[in-house]
This record gives C-alpha cells, sequence and structure tokens, in this order.
DNA sequence: AGACGTATGTGCGCTAGCGCGCAGACCGCG
DNA sequence: CGCGGTCTGCGCGCTAGCGCACATACGTCT
C-alpha cells in the first residue's frame, strides 16, 4: 500500500469532528482496511462485532423482506459510519451492509469502541448525532420512494454517489441501480437516457460521468437538499 | 383524575424493561401528562426539551418536505417514547410529532433526563435499543409504502393502531389516515370497503371496530410481522 | 475472426393509484 | 324540522411503473 492510500482523520467527518487528543487514541484502536467492491460487512439479522469510518470506501445498507428484492436504505461513504447497531448496544444488524464503491475505512472492534464511548463524551455526542442524522435520511427515503418520479430519485441517488465518491466518475450498472431503488431496470434505462439526452450525465457501460452537477440538482427532488441539511442541522454545522 | 387512569410504568414496556430501583427514581422525575387529540408534541426542526413515555395515548410522527402533505414515520404508543433526539444529544425533533389517540404520558424534562441518562446504564440501553428499534421499522416503513398494495398497508397500519390502543374500537377517519399513508382519502375509502366487505373490520364514520384480527393480520403485508419480529429481536425477547 | 457474457435499449399490454368533481349519508344544532 | 358540516362512496380519464420478451452494442477471451 502506498503512502497516498493510507486514510487520514480528515477524510472521515466523524473523525474529524473529534477534539485532536480523542482523535489520535481512538484511531490508535483502529485498523486500517481495504474495501473491496461486493464485499459483506453485515449480513442482516446476525452479530455484528465491528464499526467502521469510511475514508474513501462507498457502502450500501439494505434491507430486505424475504420474498423482496434487497431494498436500499443508506448510503454511507466518508461523512459517516457503519455498524450504529453496534453503538445502539444490540448486538445484530438489522441490515445488509455491501461495499459499492471501493475505498479504504478504519475498523474497530467492539470491546475498544464500548470502551471509547464511555470514556470521550466527543465521541458519544458525535455518534449519536450521526444517528440522528441516519433516522433523518431514512424518514426521507420513504417519502422519496413513496412519491417521487423515478427520474428524479435516480438524480438523487447519483448526486449522493458523486459526493460520497468524491469524484464526477464511478461505476454502477443500471442492473444494480434498478435493485437498490426498488424497480426495474428498463426504469432505470428509460430515466438514466432521459437524463443523458439533457446532457446531465454521460453513462455507458456502467462508467457514469456528471457532465452537469447543478442541472442534476435540478433534476433531483428536493429530497437531496434536504438530506444536506438535515446533515447540517443535527451536526450542528 | 380518578385512580384508574394514574399510569403504571407496567404500560410503558421501555419503563417497565427498567430494573426497579432506577424505574423509581426516573418515573419520580417524570410528570403525567394528559395526551388529547390533535396536540402537537413537536413540530419539525424546532428545539425540543423534554421526552414522553405514552402510557395509553398514541402518537403520529410525520415528516414534510415543503411542498408536499405531511407523511407519517412512526407511530408511538405504550411500546416506545418520544423525543428520541434529545437521547441523541441533538436539541431539535425532526419530526412533527402529533396525538392520534387520547390518553396518558409520562413527562420528563431534558435536564433530569440527561442526568439519568448517565447514571443510569439500564435507561441507556433501554433507551438506545429503542432507537435501533425505531431504525427498523422506519426502513420497513420505506419498503412498505414503496412496495405494496394499498389494502396491505391500511391493513397493516390499523393493526399497529390496535395494539397500540390496546382495544378493538378506536376513532380515525378515512381523511387522516389517507393522509399518514401518503394516498387519496378515496383509495383509503376503497380499500376499507374491501376490507369491510371481508368482514375484517367494521367501519363508519371514522368509528372502526377490527372484527378479525387474524384475517386483517393475513390481508396485511409481511412488514407488519417483520416490525414485531424486530421489535423483539432488538428489545432482547 | 468468432463466440460468449455483460450492459443497454425498445415495444406492448396491464394496473394501482392519481386528480377532479360530484353525490349521498349521517349527525348535531338552532 | 330543516340546515350545514363532516364523513363516505363513485365515475372517468390519465400516467408511472410493472412484467415479459426481444433486440442491439460492446469487451474479452480463445
Amino acid at each position: 500500500m502506498v503512502l497516498s492510500t493510507l486514510p487520514s482523520a480528515a477524510d472521515n467527518r466523524l473523525l474529524a469532528a473529534l477534539p485532536n487528543s480523542d482523535r489520535r487514541r481512538i484511531m490508535a484502536n483502529c485498523e486500517t482496511v481495504e474495501l473491496a467492491v461486493a464485499d459483506v460487512l453485515y449480513v442482516q439479522w446476525e452479530p455484528l462485532d465491528c464499526v467502521y469510518f469510511p475514508t474513501s470506501g462507498i457502502v450500501s445498507l439494505s434491507i430486505s423482506t424475504g420474498d423482496l428484492a434487497a431494498f436500499e436504505v443508506g448510503l454511507v461513504g466518508g461523512e459517516g459510519m457503519l455498524g450504529i447497531a453496534l453503538v445502539l448496544d444490540a448486538d445484530i444488524s438489522p441490515e445488509r451492509a455491501v461495499v459499492h464503491g471501493a475505498g479504504l475505512a478504519l475498523r474497530m472492534d467492539a470491546a475498544p469502541l464500548r470502551n471509547e464511548l464511555r470514556r470521550s463524551e466527543a465521541l458519544r455526542s458525535v455518534v449519536d448525532r450521526y444517528v440522528q442524522i441516519r433516522l433523518s435520511q431514512l424518514a426521507q427515503s420513504a417519502i422519496c420512494a413513496h412519491f417521487h418520479l423515478l427520474e428524479s430519485r435516480l438524480a438523487r441517488r447519483l448526486l449522493m454517489t458523486q459526493d460520497r465518491a468524491r469524484a464526477n466518475t464511478f461505476n454502477v450498472t443500471q442492473e444494480v441501480l434498478a435493485s437498490k431503488l426498488g424497480v426495474r431496470r428498463v426504469g432505470v434505462t428509460k430515466a438514466a437516457s432521459a437524463l443523458q439526452r439533457r446532457r446531465l450525465i454521460h453513462y455507458s457501460r456502467g462508467d457514469i460521468t456528471v457532465l452537469d452537477r447543478r442541472g442534476l440538482m435540478a433534476a433531483s427532488c428536493r429530497c437531496y437538499k434536504a438530506d444536506r441539511e438535515s446533515y447540517d442541522r443535527i451536526s450542528g454545522r
């Protein structure tokens, strides 16, 4: 692993928000791990024994109700963390977590985590607020999936990926997007074509380039903006 | 107020789960309040300064995105609590909370709450797990609203109300149900008529009676059962 | 070059739920 | 008893997204 890929605390907003002393101590308890696309971090309803603070990877949270295909209930990158069940004193994950974009994360085991949560008021606060953010985002997603047109939902989802990838280009096939959004693949094809025709994105065999971020935001529903606003509001600016 | 209406800790499952000593101390910090239908407990994005443990009342949580009508993201009764934002170290409520069924609740102010959260590991654990339950239920609602037929969703919603009302009869107009479910009133009319024709419920000017709970469960989507299962799983049986 | 797998695009009939407007039914109140 | 408000029921045309089946493009490996 080359130096430039070593994760810095600044690449995870939760860790970055901690006071220096706490952060140093906490990071000393973390191990850097590589996240490869399709890695499964948590299985739904199975025990979990560590949390992750992504620095460059992107992870998709989804749940499935037996019959139904998995449905995405969260997308986590450097702005958040994975494994909040552990923070909430549960030891099973209600969601499935699958790596969606390759990258790095800092991993912390359950024992030191519990320890630090007791010791560091700052960690507790940051993490608790993040739970609150997840609650808000989840509620927003529920509304969005229920009310909004697929094209807007797709636009939102692309913007969310772009933010977390910190790049204008990333790779997701329409098939995958369809399953995340809970719609047919052809639906995504149609919506993506429309966005492409409007020169907002470029799409080719899963390689997506955001051409016009402004326009894409206009095409997306307010949920995207609402998400960001609630993040800021809850994390306290 | 007559004796029979005095709330007992046993009527709120979270408080009931605490060890006796903690519970007594915590309840000493609570005040009994009456919840009347349509009372607004929290306004979306405004500060909140207390939490509620309902003992017989039912409260509906909803969010609205400017243009859109409010959409229900949670229904809380004696099985839960209100104001988890306070527990999560935020001081604004991301949701609107409106009383949906009259009853009583125990109210606790922010200061003693914070105090007790520090002092009682049991309270912290119970409350944290409840947050986790809310997360699961929210995710389930998102799926449900997106995938399932209105008739099933209505059945589920009626069962949820019945559970929290602890009675076979309660009062909700179709108009209100429609706004909670995020559909047109006529949609609810149609779905409710269908359920009534199948002798699962009786409906008249807002007075609903569940005639056949079994059948109603069969008519509802698996989400209802999933919700209950995740409650048990997370609360630890 | 050819063959195969993956990714994207199209067509067609179907249905749940929408928006709109209106009609009847029931209740309390003056 | 009649009036007005609330609650429920119905019809009609419309559309987003569904399920199914097929068609085309691109990459890679042999």
